[in-house]
Formats: structure tokens, C-alpha cells, sequence
DNA sequence: TTGACGAACAACTATATGGTTGTATAATAG
DNA sequence: CTATTATACAACCATATAGTTGTTCGTCAA
């Protein structure tokens, strides 16, 4: 897959992906996830997001296997489904840090 | 570069980033710039999009540092900026392959 | 059963943005 | 100079969607 140009279609998978992830809100969900599995209530706490608000991302983020949902009793648990997220977020991160870095080198005219 | 808990402005970054990858019209620019440098009018005959389109697009992806410009004469050159897009879009093709066997035949390209 | 609670769903509004059209700027040719 | 070409810019429209409000569904306890 390396080299290979991709098609279209699969261009559309794959952005509907990043689109998925281009929204802060979801990013904090799932940052918040990263310390373990919560539910619901614990997400709106910890985000101070309104429920719907949540309930919306949560599924959509489910529907692309970002997370996965355990429900019990009166909760349902949502858990990362993978830690790949942060992989991608890492690389994300190393653009950022050298962009900022080159601005800086740029601003002292170096 | 254990992302553990993200700052709100850090997610917001790396959300803005995601989003730009997040439209299948800038993967399909991002993509033909796979096989070397183009200009607008070179991505117009390989994408079919309108001028003024792609020069939006191109805008957009340049500030976020995806692409790089070069001016020659009539010409602007706009090339990848490094490969690290396509590490990203190999993350996310490993996780549609393992989704579904319809997308897993698509990204096979079949 | 009833009542309480957690989560999902539905409908709506407001905003953001992708794509188009038209124009402006800059470089080259004649 | 004018004409042509390549790109950028600006204004506009149409669509998509984030967030809210109100409601419904499902589960548990009494």
C-alpha cells in the first residue's frame, strides 16, 4: 500500500475518518477515555459537554470503531477500541512541535 | 511523547490538522502530489475540480504546512511538504482493512 | 405497578465551509 | 504598450453538522 496512489473511494473512507477526528469535542472524549473506560455521566462531568452533545459523538465514534460500548444495568461504558488514535495523534504533534519550531527559528531570523 | 492528557489547546491543534486531512477533494491533492511536483493547473487536469477550488484547498493545506509553493514564472510549484501525511493514511487504512471485508476489498484495491 | 435515572433519539437553530462565479494580480509574449 | 496565461482573491450559495431542547426507551428499585 505503501506507494501505491489511492482511489477514490478509498480516499472518502479514509477522510471520513479524519473528519471524525477533526472535531475537538471528540478528541477530548477520546483523551478522556485514554485513562481508562467511562460512561456516559463520567463524560459529561469530565467535559462539561451536554449529554445529547455526547451521546451523538459517542455513537458516531462508535459506528467508526474508535470506541467500543459495554453496556450494565443503566450504564453503558464506552473504552478506547484501539490506541491507534494516538499514534495518530503523535505523529500530528511532531508536525506541530517542528512548526512551531520553524516559526521560532523564522522569527529569530535564523 | 506519551500523549497522556492533552491540553484543550494542544487538542484544538491537532483537531484543526485533522480536519484539513478530513476532505476527500485535499487527500486527492495531497495524493497526486504523491508522484512529484505539480501546479494548479496540473492538479485541475488530474482531479477535475474547479481553479479557484483548488487553489482554496491548496491555501489551506500550505498553512498548515502539508505543502510546500514555488514560484516559477507563470508557474507555481506546489509539492509535498514531507511523507508523513501518508503515514497518517496508512494508520487509518490499517483500521478500515480491519473493520469490514467490503472496505478490506477496497483498500485492495479490487 | 410506579418512580427515578441513564442513555439514545428527534427536531431545530446557528454556524462553518465546500464549491462556484467573477474579478484582480502578476508574469510572459508580441 | 496590449494580450494572454496562471494563480489568487472575494463574494455568494448550498449543504453539512455541532450543540441545544424535548422526548422516548430501557433498566432497576420499591
Amino acid at each position: 500500500m505503501a506507494t501505491k496512489s489511492m482511489t477514490p473511494e478509498l480516499l472518502e473512507l479514509v477522510a471520513e475518518r479524519f473528519k471524525a477526528l477533526g472535531e475537538p469535542a471528540r478528541l477530548r472524549i477520546l483523551n478522556h477515555l485514554r485513562s481508562g473506560e467511562a460512561t456516559v455521566s463520567d463524560l459529561i462531568d469530565a467535559t462539561g459537554m451536554g449529554q445529547a452533545n455526547i451521546s451523538k459523538h459517542l455513537q458516531l465514534l462508535h459506528t467508526l470503531h474508535f470506541v467500543s460500548r459495554r453496556k450494565d444495568g443503566l450504564f453503558v461504558y464506552y473504552a478506547l477500541a484501539d490506541e491507534s488514535v494516538f499514534q495518530l495523534c503523535d505523529v500530528m504533534c511532531a508536525r506541530i512541535a517542528r512548526d512551531t519550531k520553524e516559526r521560532g527559528r523564522i522569527v529569530a531570523g535564523r
